[in-house]
This record gives C-alpha cells, structure tokens and sequence, in this order.
DNA sequence: CCCTTCTTCTGGATCGATCAAGAAGAAAGT
DNA sequence: ACTTTCTTCTTGATCGATCCAGAAGAAGGG
C-alpha cells in the first residue's frame, strides 16, 4: 500500500509535490471537495471550506496543478504570439512592441496571459506551435508564412494572421497598405517633387541590403513592402509619372543604421532625388540622417515621408511626414478577435491610416 | 464499447479532437508507437514512422496534447514573467522593454517561450502565478512584493527576482542603485553645483504626484527608489553637504509629461537649483522640456543627470549625462539562473553600472 | 407523516499523453 | 543448436486535476 517514492529519503530537497488527494486526505474530505474549496466556493460552507484552505496551507499546497487543470479543462488561459524574425527584434523595433503592447492590453482585460513562442527557423517552428499550451494563436507578420499557417491551422485553434492575404483560412487584421503608401507618395508629387529615392522593408527576411529585388516580389506571402511599393507606383501612374526611374533600395532588419547608408546611395547619384519614400519612420530617420552626412536640408534640399507613425516620428529633428497607423489597436484588434472569434466564416478587419504632415516634407527645391 | 460523445452529431463544427489513441488505432500500432513517431524517431523503424506521421496528416492529428504532455512529463517549456505594473506599463517603458529583450534572447536560445502573466491586482496576482504552467518564475520590480514573493515562492519553482532585496528566499539580480546613484551625484557636486532638485520614480505605485514622501520609504519592498534617493545623499555627506535642502518630488509612472511638470515646479524655486538629479532618463528628458519651457540653457544655466541610459538618452538633445546599466543583461542573467538554477544557496547577481558623462551637465553657473 | 427541494459532500470516470517493464522476433556470437 | 543481444513494438500504470451523477441529511410544504 506504500508507495515508494523513487530516491527521495526525505532529505532537503525535491520531496513529491504535495497533491490534491494528499490535502483531501489530510482534511478528511474527498478530492472533489478539495477541489471546490478552490474553485467553487459555493460548492461547500465557509468553515470547512476555510480548514481545508488552511490545512493547503499547512503542507504547501499551493493550488491544483495548472498542467492537470488545463488537461482536464482544455483551456489554457493564454494566448500564443507567433514572431517571424528573432524576439530579439520583436522586442526592439518600435512597430512590434507597440503591436504587442496592444495585444498584452487586451489580455490583461480578458486575465489571460500572453506567450511568446521563440522563433527557432522555419523547419522547427511547427514544433514550437505544437507544443504551445494556449486557446488562441495571433500571427505576426513574419517571412515563411505558410510553414507558420499550416501548424496554426493544424492547431484548430481561434487565430488571426496580422498583414497577411486574406486568402488565408483564417482572421485577418490589416491596414491598406497599398492606399496608403499611395497617399504618401501623392502628397510628395503634389508638392512639386519628381524625382524619387524608395527605401524599402525587407522582402525575403535574409539579411539582404541592395537594389529591390522585384523579381522575387511575386514570391511573397507576406506583404507589406511589396504592396507600399505598388501604393508608390500607383500614385507616380495616377500622376502620369509612369515612366519615372523609381529607384529603390531594400533594407535588411528595419535598421537605421542600414538605411542611412543607402538613403547615402540612393542620394549620391546624379541628378539627386529631391524625396525619399521611407516604408518605415525608422528607415525615414536613416535618409534623415543621411541628409545631415550630405549637408542636405530637410525640407528645403530633400523632403522625406515615413510610414507607421511610431512616437520617434515626432521627436526627432525635423518631425516626420508620415503614415500613421494604428498599432497598437492592431494588436487590440487581433487579441480580441481571438478571445471572441467570429462565428462562421474568418473576419478581415481593414484598420484606417491618416497621412500626418510635419515638417519633413516641403515644395521640391526646384520646382 | 461505444462511448457515446456528448452531442456531437458529426455536424460540421466541434467534433471531438483526434488523440493519439484514434491515431494509434488508425495506424494499427499502439499508443506508445504512435507517440514515439514524434519524440522518439529512434525507437521506431522509419518507414514505420513514415506511416504513421503520413496518417497523422490524414486525420489531422497535429501532434500531441501539449497539455497532456506538460502534466505528464511536468515539464511546460516556458518560463513567467511577472509584472508589478500594468502591461501596458510594462511594453511602454524602455527599461523593462529592453528587460524583456534579454530574457526573451535566452528563452529563444533555450527554445523555451515566454509566458507574461496579466497584472490583476495585489489581491488576485497569487491566481496568476498559481495557474501560470511554467517552469520558472522571473519576479520583476513590484510594488506588492510580498504577494507576490508568497505566490511564487509556493509554486516551488526555479525562482528569480529583480530589484529585489536579498532577503527574500530566491536568487535576485540587481544593480548597487544606491553607490551608482552617489556617483551622479558626485559629479555635480564635483562641477561645483549646490543647489539640486530630484525627480524620483514613484515609491508606492499608487499614482501619486508631489513631495517626495520619506515616510512612507521604510515601508518599502522594490526600492531603486528609495536606494537611488540614498545614494544621491551620501554624496553630499560625503562632501560635507548634509544640510542641503534636497527638494525632491515623486512623479507617477515614470513619465515624461509628469516629470516636466514636477520640473517646472522644482526650478520655479528661488533660488533655483542649478543641477536636476533624475531617477531615470525618461525623468530627465521631461526636465530638459522643464528648461525649455523657462528658457534655460542645459547645460550652462542647468545641468541634468538621469539614469539607466536608454536609447533615448543619447539621441536627445543636448545627450544626457546618466548612469549606465546594463538593461539587457539584467533580464539575461535573470533568465540564465531560472534556466539554469545554481545548487544550494540562491545566488545574489549585482551587475555593474557605470556613469556616462555626456552634454547635458556642466560647471555650476554660479561657480 | 410523507414527499419534495436544497445543501453539502462523495466516488468513479475521464482529459491525453509518457514511462517502465517486458514480449516477440531477428540477428549475432560461440 | 543454444544463448545472448538488439531492434521493434505493446500493455498497464500514472501524471493531477475536473466533471457527472448521485447519496445523505436538513429544511420546507401539504
């Protein structure tokens, strides 16, 4: 009737956790009353219910085991955010963090909490969403989205997919990237300007700095760059412009670092562009940089436009012209999509953004 | 023999999931076979498993139970992080987000993830940590630490806390606040200065705003506050200062809008304070604003000193002199030795800080 | 006094996996 | 030919809780 319990002789150390039979023994009740002392206090009378908690307390029982709990529930009380790139970038670039700030927000409402799944690569991530104990999944934008669908999906699980084609089988939560990028890029014409830089998002994700790779567009799942791009080209097109040399360079990492090198490039050549379209306030504060190398102006040699409207953009020297886009509420919006999931069919929810004109942008110097 | 499923029905929508036993049977093999095709390859012949993982697919069997197999083999793969603020809180200001980045580096290399529990209030936090499947607990500065403290403490898990004091029973990492503090202190008073105002982080968390409140500091558990406040007086012992009238004012959630406020208010007085020691660079920037707003000049008529050197601090203009440390490493190091518990005693980490002297401080005026 | 209802508590079944021990057959050593 | 070893696979027990149906006793209604 004794069982005996591995190498444990009783010596300071890891001596087996107390469990809920060991407490319903030890107060003299069955384990369901136990059981209810924590979880349903209208189960059982205030007295017995306060001695089995405090008899809990006496053998540092610290409450039913949430392993064993969500086994036997199958609700986990957490949600999964699944990053495309290294958390180390997710917790450093300005967009990702104020995305999760949003998500975590709406956690905290719901008093769930928020794992982050590690990125491992692309052959191993499937493992990682496998093996996530959690009731919902939010995609975030990442490079190999299919291999990330395929395992979420497989999850059968409430999900939503942030910037992702809205073929996907699941939710989706986006901005119209592609209007707004046109947005942008029609206030520059309006103003005179002619001839332009782009810095590019990343398409693939692979450490590549260099010209655009707009061969390689059409193999994207996930968009943004490439539909900012087709925004740009749709305004020069709308403005007669379609014949305008759209020189464009990518930008490995979002980097601010990378970016004013190649706004450098990009403003090297003759005859100099005179605006830079910048698909991110990060890669916008590069060119602005990059200016300042040059003894350029801003706004009277060069004007620069931004996207995402993150809260450096108004803080640096001169403040950003950009696209403001609600970050933070993409990330609310995702977290509250998983939380109530939309009966039927998948929702798609397309967030609005607002051209904001500071002072980066001007008339064209020679215009 | 037939177990009938609740009211199924077969319908489209909540059929019962497909288990490992379902997947076994489809295959002709036993659970054990079925469960060693994912996480033992070689206790099985491979064209053996070849068939079973192809008849996964088939059933849509996306692999184990994640939390049959956390209970089973009490292990959860990830590890908590508990907050003493609000999320919200916590992905808004630049010290914890960089603390998060250096324990999500380490989860990531371990392939663990990251659990961030909901702050839910002193009452009901001990629910959280409770529930939370992980293994291990990263505690970081609270103002409710005893709670907190208790909770996790019962959960008998790998433990770490920050910014905590090393009375409590687990490992803690931390900076020495008070010794850096006199350090910042030291400078000014080594540049001549007399006259200071303080600008210090919240002692209690409860949004108060005005004179600081020594009173209440012995009450303190989480104390960067309390510490820093020390330091910034042993420097002046230290010089033979101790009858300066050391006017400090506490401003709530570390903000930049509050801290220009308390500012305005400090360097209202006459005479003025010539120097401003802040607690944290965020409260220094919102004094740069303070001198702004009344026409002074940093450094010439007013210098400021922050502390903890984020980002932002050497972006700003002028760049503030403040005291390094070692944001990232705090949150690796936390996570390494929840990872990786030492044996025996818990173990007290102090990272080392460093001053940096930048541009925003400068010979007294009146010197 | 009997029947119903409510409160309080209990035991067996179950959630979906992994583990330990061992069986069956093939391969190898003597 | 017989024992040993290795490979491959299986059965029963177990992880630690919650859920369901029902029992025992108290309270209330006719």
């Amino acid at each position: 009737m004794e069982t005996s319990v591995g190498q444990d002789g009783q010596s300071d150390g890891s001596q087996r956790a107390v469990t809920l039979l060991d407490l319903a023994r030890a107060a003299g009740v069955s384990r369901t009353t136990a059981s209810n002392a924590f979880n349903r206090p209208d189960q059982l009378s205030p007295k017995l219910r306060a001695r089995v908690l405090e008899i809990a307390d006496k053998l540092g029982y610290a409450g039913p085991n949430p392993m064993a709990r969500m086994l036997r529930t199958g609700r986990a009380g957490s949600i999964g955010v699944v990053f495309g790139k290294s958390l180390t970038y997710g917790f450093t670039d300005p967009t990702s963090i104020a995305f999760l700030k949003g998500v975590a927000s709406v956690c905290e409402k719901e008093g769930a909490s928020l794992l982050i799944l590690p990125e491992t690569g692309e052959a191993q991530v499937g493992n990682a969403i496998q093996g996530a104990a959690v009731d919902g999944f939010i995609i975030y934008c990442m490079h190999y989205l299919t291999a990330v669908n395929d395992a979420v999906a497989a999850r059968q699980l409430p999900s939503v997919a942030v910037s992702a084609p809205e073929t996907m089988p699941m939710s989706t939560i986006d901005i119209d990237d592609r209007s707004a990028a046109r947005e942008a890029a029609a206030h520059l014409i309006g103003l005179g300007h002619r001839r332009f830089g782009v810095l590019a998002l990343d398409v693939l994700g692979d450490g590549y700095d260099g010209p655009l790779r707009i061969d390689q567009m059409a193999k994207l799942e996930c968009t943004p760059s490439v539909d900012r791009y087709r925004g740009y080209r749709d305004a020069l097109d709308a403005a007669g412009l379609q014949d305008i040399d759209l020189r464009a360079f990518e930008v490995s990492g979002n980097s601010e670092d990378q970016a004013r090198k190649a706004a450098f490039k990009l403003l090297s050549r003759k005859p100099r562009p005179t605006a830079i379209l910048a698909m991110s306030d990060r890669l916008a504060v590069g060119a602005l940089m990059a200016a300042t190398d040059l003894g350029l102006d801003v706004p009277g040699d060069l004007s620069v436009v931004g996207f995402d409207d993150i809260p450096l953009a108004k803080a640096v020297t001169p403040a950003l012209t950009t696209v403001h886009q609600p970050l933070e509420e993409k990330g609310a919006a995702a977290a509250r999509l998983v939380f109530h999931p939309p009966k039927g069919r998948p929702r798609h929810v397309v967030l609005p953004t607002e051209l904001v004109v500071r002072n980066s942008t001007g008339l064209a110097p020679d215009a």
